[in-house]
DNA sequence: TCATTGCTTTGTATCGATAAAAGACAACGT
DNA sequence: ACGTTGTCTTTTATCGATACAAAGCAATGA
């Protein structure tokens, strides 16, 4: 009842280790092969049998060495290695997102569960744990409400946003000169100089830059609650970058240059500065949204 | 499988409209009666039949008429008409504060299970839930760890709090005269005056006051995640209060103190007042609950 | 025509079972 | 003594089944 997709990823995983050659001299054992690749011993050794079935891993006196090559074939594929969860989320955003699914549209826990081909249980708690989001909400003692990604929710979203990442750049300008994030900062502001040089390919690049900015920035004094909302934000931008391609080039340079703008604004230490670039920024960021949901 | 809690809660609270006497002319119709207590017609004709075969309702020319005086028996218990989710959260809460459960510990979901008489699943989903409030986190592919109400917790929940309390004082300040939000701020004046004349033997009713108090600054101008936040605050009083009573006399004189100087402070719309007082309260809610944590 | 009640279909809340994975214990060799 | 592998036990992830409740449809009567 229970799939084996930990098994399956973890062999997967093996395979990609074997493949580089890491264990050319001869397998580790068990135990340091279960920290590596972060699953249970049990699984390691079901791993190790099979692959010794296949002749992929052979026993030498005593100790294990890789046997013949790797091939393309020995790879199980995506679906296998996700759990029913990671799966229910991706085909959820992509019914969301794609389905032109209207604000006000009830859920119906088994017609999900049947396109998905889970059980209802999954969607249960799938739509448990995404109702965090602000997107769904369950109404009593009957199914639940799709509230849909509206301006509203756009708006009040950035409201919250603004609000944090004001408080986070000022505590960050407040960080002793030996804070190692003042490096980190840096490393970052490069990044940015080196995507903007080649921003005619790498533009899509800009997403994982963006995120990694920000949440340098909640980093200066981290909070729970900050970082719980910052969840939300992601899971926004990942799937609206995903969806709406018009433009990403030059909205992504424009988002470039203003994120220079608020990291030079933060190495400087100036409040006012800081707050100007950081609005400013953000601004534009809701601006872009709001215009990609009014199609 | 699924337990008759609705139709046990309906039929009591059918009951207690009888005993109030709004139906000696008679009952009204299923459909009114679905509107008053909430429930679907189903549930209601099946608590209709029920009445009718216990002679509570007898059935005259067409119309249905109460029959025989309710007796306390003809109520369903407390258990019988909560949820499993209800139940689960009691017990929970109860597991957690009052069990000394340190914070680092791992949440064993068959145990629990068995210890309060529900499937697994029943408590998986209520961790799910309650994930959100911070004070438990899942481990992939394995159990879940009890954060604990700790310190940090506490300070960084107040850190929000915070600031959106200030934001939506600033934002009450600024509402037209005929905002019918200012009148019932002063009725919410009124009745903190009242409880404190009173406040030797209804100091207890504090709780619901000061709720209902910062949900009404918040309705200046609603934000679903501000509401979000609430209900966490909300959560973390409701429980604190049953659980802290040392003092609690003085501590709610002090606050309603407080709460006095914070409206007259909205009600003179000077922000610098305003944001002296609101913070001013916030930093004693914050002690107060930071003192019972050391204990 | 429309509210009322009777009946049927659809959907939700909950349980129990089971395979997979994690974790604990035992035995062994060095 | 301790890291390694072999074996057993506990816990989690997932499914399917089922009683209850909601929602839709039909018939009836004022």
């Amino acid at each position: 009842m229970k799939p084996d997709t930990v098994y399956k990823s973890a062999l997967n995983t093996t395979l990609q280790l074997l493949g580089n050659g890491e264990f050319a001299a001869g397998l580790p054992s068990e135990n340091q092969l279960r920290g590596q690749i972060g699953v249970s011993r049990t699984t390691v050794r079901k791993v190790l049998r099979e692959l010794t079935r296949r002749g992929i891993v052979v026993q030498e006196d005593g100790t294990k060495i890789p046997g013949r090559p790797v091939g393309k074939d020995d790879l199980y594929s995506g679906p296998e290695t996700t759990s029913r969860n990671e799966h229910v989320e991706q085909q959820f955003m992509e019914w969301m997102l794609r389905g032109g699914i209207k604000p006000g549209t009830l859920i119906n826990e088994l017609e999900l569960a049947r396109q998905f081909g889970v059980a209802t249980n999954g969607i249960r708690e799938f739509l448990i744990r995404f109702s965090r989001f602000g997107l769904v909400e369950k109404k009593r003692n009957s199914g639940w409400l799709f509230e849909g990604f509206t301006e509203d929710f756009a708006l009040e979203l950035f409201e919250i946003r603004v609000m944090f990442e004001l408080r986070s750049a000022r505590l960050f300008a407040e960080l002793p000169r030996e804070s190692p994030l003042w490096g980190r900062l840096n490393a970052l502001k490069h990044q940015h100089i080196d995507l903007l040089e080649n921003i005619e390919v790498r533009y899509h690049d800009f997403s994982s830059l963006d995120n990694r900015f920000h949440r340098l920035v909640n980093e200066s004094s981290p909070n729970r609650f900050i970082d719980d909302f910052s969840d939300i934000i992601t899971l926004i931008f990942h799937y609206h970058y995903q969806w709406n391609k018009a433009d990403e080039k030059e909205r992504n340079t424009a988002a470039i240059m203003e994120h220079l703008a608020y990291i030079e604004a933060l190495q400087s230490r100036n409040r006012r500065l800081i707050a100007s670039a950081c609005r400013k920024h953000l601004r534009s960021a809701r601006d872009t949204l709001l215009r990609s949901l009014a199609k």
